[in-house]
DNA sequence: CTTTATTCATATCATAAGGATTTCTTTGGT
DNA sequence: ACCAAAGAAATCCTTATGATATGAATAAAG
């Protein structure tokens, strides 16, 4: 059973003839014969009535007619829906990423990647590194943006932004001329984000200066550290992505020493089929890198 | 573009895998590989994620997927509307039916509707007229007969059977020379059937003679509570139908007064196309109505 | 002792070549 | 104007082969 038969059954019932199917469908007149043959024989009933010269649907043909060309109607709807998928128009673009990089970094690389392919449809996931990169690995995320080292056999890392890490005490604090080192720090109430390869690398840096973290307390969002520090409830650190915009009329930052910075990583799937929505959000992203954060 | 193309892509994405696909077509999986290659390529775009060892449909082939579920479902139809153009003469017929229209109406329907087209295919399915008339709709039956009034837009329906409600008592019981009224018995045992529009009919009849219906016993079957009427368990009320034939040795039957008839209805869709088979049927339907029942 | 690489076997999809089937055209009737 | 038969063309399937990812087992490192 195929398109075709149909398509000349519903030619030759409308037409009347087998020699004019044959002829808008660019073929001989025994190829249609053939077609209706055999679609009779698949069906067990006979569809056209040949009567002297002329051709006429039987009642079974008139019923499979409808049929035909409800049949014919869908595909064409089908072939139709397919156009704005075709020549890259449309797309989805699904991106996991932590919560800090999503607020701080996402929005000007989807604005950018948005105005280069308007019908591109992008959506965000927040989330661990740990999850956001099994999702990936899943397929169920096409792209991820997670602070390195990030593991995975069959994912493909690039570094892509460096985010310096600053030492945030509230406005007036004193704050050391080159910059607070571990000693300095573990003098202070401590607020730190808790978990995530960002907290990690906080520990390692501290312990390499000798001093084991005790924080006083651990929040889970570095918005509301932010906020708590500004009220004066004790010094954090923080990545200096999140300290470019607001709040530095509240906030004392500056880099801690020695210098430690996290870097931001493009991750995807080694084997994903890069689509252009996928290739135009990545740019975006490497293009975000080349301007830093402004003061 | 070819019907196997689609539902091999639809098995592809419902299963995730295109091994399992191919197993279900009974194919090779190049065969499947291919096919899904040609109808990218036809479509000009990417309908399947291959990502490692899972395969997952891309936002155009999630929308595919619908158009093809559609149309492979519009071709089943095709299919199944020829059915009874088969062969000219041979047909399907099937109809929905009331227990006790079927047993005492429906064989003789059916008989001469055979024998005037013997290759015709006749099934029947028993059950309540709600179910019935919602498989009717649903084009799952093509015929049905139930006891009106059968509510539904879409539906025909044409009384062709007047069917006299009877008081029915043991052999030898005390019957009332002008027949039995509400009264009367409502101080016998009843044993009624439940549910149905019968057994509304008989609750109205009674509340019209200022009684409440009070059955002693219900029962889903007429053929048993004919069977217990006559072992002596008390009276009931049922289709004159349904005691045309035997038991009327053991039992003693009167029409109601005030006289009770229930309306069978034959009913179809009112957009049917009316095979021969189907007329048929209706026909010898119409021809029983003509024949009343003999004592 | 748990966690992290490495290796090997396995399962899956893609591709290529050969062959079988289908389908079309040509030619000659009815 | 349609049907039938035979050869030609195209399509489609299968077998064989290769590439890649996955999962388990093993080795190495913190």
């Amino acid at each position: 059973m195929n398109f075709d038969q149909l398509q000349s059954f519903v030619h030759v019932a409308e037409l009347g003839s087998f020699t004019a199917a044959a002829e808008m469908a660019a073929l001989t007149q025994p190829a249609v014969s053939l077609q209706i043959k055999l679609l009779e024989q698949r069906l067990g009933v006979r569809l056209i009535e040949r009567v002297g010269r002329r051709a006429q649907p039987t009642p079974a043909g008139l019923e499979l007619l409808t049929h035909a060309r409800r049949i014919i109607q869908e595909l064409a709807d089908a072939e139709e829906s397919m156009v704005p998928h075709r020549s890259g128009v449309a797309g989805r673009v699904r991106i996991g990423s932590g919560a800090t990089a999503f607020i701080h970094l996402l929005p000007l690389a989807i604005s950018k990647a948005k105005a280069r392919m308007p019908g591109l449809d992008i959506t965000v996931r927040i989330g661990n590194a740990g999850d956001i990169l099994r999702d990936l690995e899943a397929n169920s995320l096409d792209l991820a943006v997670v602070t390195m080292p990030a593991s995975g056999r069959s994912l493909e890392v690039e570094a892509f932004y460096e985010d310096e890490l600053m030492a945030v005490a509230p406005k007036g604090a004193e704050m050391p001329a080159a910059g607070p080192d571990p000693a300095f720090l573990s003098k202070k109430t401590l607020l730190v984000y808790e978990g995530g390869n960002t907290r990690r690398s906080i520990e390692e840096w501290m312990s390499a200066g000798g001093i084991r973290l005790k924080p006083a307390m651990e929040f889970g969002s570095v918005e509301a550290i932010k906020e708590l520090v500004a009220a004066g409830l004790g010094w954090s650190i923080l990545p200096g992505l999140s300290l470019k915009r607001d709040r530095t009329d509240f906030l004392e930052a500056c880099p801690v020493r020695p210098k430690l910075v996290r870097r931001l990583g493009i991750v995807v799937r080694r084997d994903k089929h890069l689509t252009r929505g996928l290739r135009e959000v990545i740019k975006a992203l490497r293009e975000t890198k080349a301007a830093p954060p402004s003061p």
